[in-house]
DNA sequence: ACAGTACAAATTGTATACAATTCAGGTTTC
DNA sequence: GAAACCTGAATTGTATACAATTTGTACTGT
């Protein structure tokens, strides 16, 4: 049995908090533009209530902002805010593959091969930028999985998603080279050898973060990219 | 003049906020148990409106918890979860650490002297635990704002909070090493070497962990913990 | 032209009403 | 005596009403 039949008792706030992260994450509100409450709500098919409590949620974690008096607005494009959250993301990873390689069962190790076995194989030209990033964040939850950390968990997730549009735009030609170096963080786990696993880590997630810096730069999304 | 007559700007939303916060950091509301929208919202003169989207905020930020048709609890009392905090706070921490010393200016590492010092003259028999917290919080937030990584300083800032409570009950005889032990990281980081300020802060973190979870499991606040 | 102003429309801020659900208790049933 | 089961009270979930504030715009005087 799956969990299909079971009744949906989801509340309008939980379902209003994830489709309007969806529409955050994407950006489907233009940077720094004001969100309009009765009309986002008359298009969720809610009131004005539920939603706020629901964009309050998205405030705390950084998706939006709140201005006493004028509302909600899409947070920034700001490249300093993105530099800053891979350089979060960097220090996060960074450590979980070290704590990976202490704690780690070989069975786990095993399992994250299969994963990535199965999906080399499965792989093809039709496949979306934004399954291969899907993809690409599952092994790095996998990974960070292995800490333990729940809490460190959660905040790659937070971490992720307010990267996510670019890693969007990004992904074009690169997730080959990111397929082989997931290969070589995941061998140096199997060796137990954390330092170089460390390592490669580093250089994995820097390289996608000068890719993303170049590709601003050179306008990929100078439609939106304010500073 | 105190703070009765001045028109208040601030939303009921965002005092709320922080009214709340404050009772969740301190334990006013005792593990696990449910929040009163009506009482709450009475004993803090508003209506349950902006009371709900206040403590939607506090729950994405990890104060409360939040049931479906039950309504908001107070978050448990997890040894597990301190760890996984305390954890969180060594590894961004220690990386910040590494990162000043290659980004401080002299000037700023001179401030940070300066303002040891001059604590450890002011000190007297008299002064709380939850100054002391304050004191030695805000040192670490001194060298995390060298990082100039403001998502960093946030999350920092949220960890802190929510081990407060167990700093404050901790605090009592570990105040004069803890001072000692900052200088000498302060004294590291002057030198300019990442790798011992590394070790001293990781040191400096781990010694804490082990008196919270000592503390803990010798009973300091049996009333509360769960597991 | 342009800064300032007045005023209407739009929008947010908050209280309240009521529906939906959960909870507490006593009662019945086995 | 314990589990199942009612039923009214308490509590949460959400829509709506209206007050407070902000915004857009036409108008005014210089």
């Amino acid at each position: 049995m799956t969990d299909a039949p079971k009744k949906e008792n989801k509340s309008s706030v939980v379902r209003l908090y994830e489709e309007i992260k969806e529409m955050a994450i994407s950006y489907s509100f233009k940077p720094g533009e004001r969100v309009n409450e009765v009309e986002l709500a008359k298009n969720l098919g809610a009131s004005r209530t539920p939603l706020r409590e629901a964009l309050n949620r998205l405030v705390a974690e950084g998706f939006l902002t709140f201005v006493q008096g004028r509302g909600f607005f899409c947070r920034e494009l700001k490249s300093r805010e993105i530099y800053e959250l891979y350089q979060m993301r960097t220090i996060i990873e960074v450590a979980a593959v070290r704590l990976a390689c202490e704690q780690a069962a070989d069975s786990e190790l095993q399992d994250i091969q299969n994963f990535l076995d199965d999906r080399t194989s499965n792989f093809t030209e039709g496949t979306s930028n934004k399954e291969l990033v899907a993809h690409d964040e599952e092994f790095h939850h996998m990974i960070m999985a292995l800490t333990r950390n729940s809490e460190m968990s959660r905040l790659l997730g937070n971490v992720y998603d307010r990267i996510k549009f670019f890693r969007w735009i990004d992904m074009d030609s690169q997730h080959a080279k990111s397929q082989l170096e997931h290969a070589d963080i995941l061998k140096a786990l199997i060796a137990r050898d954390a330092e170089s696993a460390a390592k490669l880590m580093e250089n994995h997630i820097r390289r996608r973060l000068d890719q993303i810096t170049e590709a601003t730069k050179e306008g990929y999304s100078r439609i939106y990219m304010h500073s």
